[in-house]
DNA sequence: CTTGATCCTCTAGTCGCTAGAGCATGTAGG
DNA sequence: CCTACATGCTCTAGCGACTAGAGGATCAAG
């Protein structure tokens, strides 16, 4: 019924670019697709699906190398959980990371906000924070 | 007295390699250093702290643009600090996005690997949750 | 004086797209 | 049937923020 879609239905029915789903076919995540007689890419359910998959893992902040590998689990249903564990665990520190320095830059600015409201810049916190230890960029003032 | 430093001492002191230092100067976040008589680029103390500047502010999330006005408001220091708290506010707003997104993804990715612990593959969480039918970020829970 | 570290400039590569040129098809209205 | 115009194709180049390497000059130590 719904075979053989083009490109441009399936970029409407996954959210994804024409051009990222080009890409995508060039970097190996997604196989190369049946074509028409006039040589247009020609999409199934499947890959479809496995577009669904592969943006709603880049939305959860997965690599492309990263996607490659649980697509590589995915299609050999035999192999442990383990590797996927593996890589899902990884990532999991990585956010763990980058939650700690964003919530350390939360704060700092905050104190830029409440601190820099009066004054010109050169009595402006902000450029000091950001200095190293409260070295202040205009030092002869 | 260490005044005129070269450029690797400068990456040392400040954690930021050699051609980022050199790449900064190009994009004109730190201005074209003296050379010396054999055309070596030389440093001064002034142009270590405004690298540390630029280094802090990119591990706290920055991007070059943001800090290009930041300086440029602190090389100007008659101007109201009214200026540095608006792209100070409008950091803190993004940052606290980014917080959300990541907070968000870290429980999803979380779920994903206490569930995923057993069996194979093809039963495994992490895969179907980044299927589209397992939970999604933005509609379960 | 020689060795090896450091410096210079320049070009090209990385990642994950994104945009455009220039051309070939597909579809809908008149 | 013809004309628009949307959509598709390939190919190349660009983005940000670096990073790496070639090929050469210069410095500091032994």
């Amino acid at each position: 019924m719904d075979r053989a879609v083009p490109i441009g239905t399936v970029s409407r029915q996954t959210g994804i670019k024409v051009p990222t789903i080009r890409y995508y076919e060039e970097v190996g995540l997604l196989p190369s697709p049946a074509r028409t007689d006039s040589n247009r890419r020609s999409y199934d359910a499947a890959a479809i699906q496995r577009l669904r998959f592969i943006r709603h893992a880049r939305e959860l902040g997965f690599e492309v190398e990263a996607i490659r590998q649980l697509l590589t689990l995915s299609d050999q249903p035999d192999r442990s959980c383990a590797d996927v564990d593996v890589i899902a665990r990884s990532h999991l520190a990585e956010i763990d990371e980058k939650i700690a320095k964003l919530t350390a830059l939360r704060s700092e600015v905050q104190r830029m906000v409440d601190e820099g409201e009066h004054g010109r810049v050169a009595e402006c916190r902000v450029i000091e924070v950001l200095g190293d230890h409260g070295a202040c960029l205009h030092e002869r003032h």
